[in-house]
DNA sequence: CAGTATCCGAACCGATACTG
DNA sequence: CAGTATCGGTTCGGATACTG
């Protein structure tokens, strides 16, 4: 309802915001994947950004973490049931961000509004 | 900006991100506000921060700043009719911030998920 | 394979004071 | 009223090297 700092939408980018956690949860949205097979999908990415954004949506309660007790070491990243009620919002802000790329190119092809 | 995920969300977050923008967005969704009632609406953040997001959402299309030359100075701040189409964005935001909130007291009282 | 550990610069943000 | 200017702290994120 009212809108201090600590409004549910800030709740959500406190979650799902910085630099890499959209990213993360959106392939996570299509497939659980490895560790390293994030990375893949993800070059840009180093190996401590990736770790601690796993970290922390993981104690979010978005992404689940299944180790292997095996050598070598196998861990499967997941969306949790919960983390999966994301896409919604994903989604929305990908539709937009599409809308506002496109967007762009307009008005840098010589239009105005106001 | 250096090596990014440039996904569309990214793009979103880019541009409502961060620890202001979302407050400002919601409020103006619902009216034209100036600046000093925009920060009695916002009362914790610092003029100085006021300013710089909503220049930055200016800059960026979504905010039209409208001056009126007149003593003592009157400066009105509008969502563009492009700054409107956030409002589903915003929107799915919210609900997902209420909902994650109500996660939180769930499992704080005493249930686990997978 | 799936991480840790260290170091460090850049970006973000707040406090405070001042102004046309 | 609607801003600027300056300073400085904290947090974020990148590079690199190492490990069970």
């Amino acid at each position: 309802m009212p809108a201090n700092p600590c409004t549910p939408v800030n709740t959500t980018l406190s979650i799902i915001g910085g630099k890499w956690k959209p990213a993360i949860v959106y392939h996570l949205l299509q497939n659980t994947q490895r560790f390293n097979a994030l990375h893949r999908l993800i070059p840009e990415i180093t190996q401590r950004m990736l770790t601690l954004q796993l970290r922390e949506l993981e104690e979010a309660g978005i992404v689940y973490r299944k180790v292997y007790p095996v050598l070598p070491p196998k861990v499967e990243y997941s969306l949790t049931e919960f983390g999966r009620t994301l896409q919604p919002v994903v989604q929305a802000m990908y539709d937009w961000g599409s809308a506002y790329a496109a967007e762009c190119r307009r008005v840098k092809s010589g239009l105005r509004q106001a």
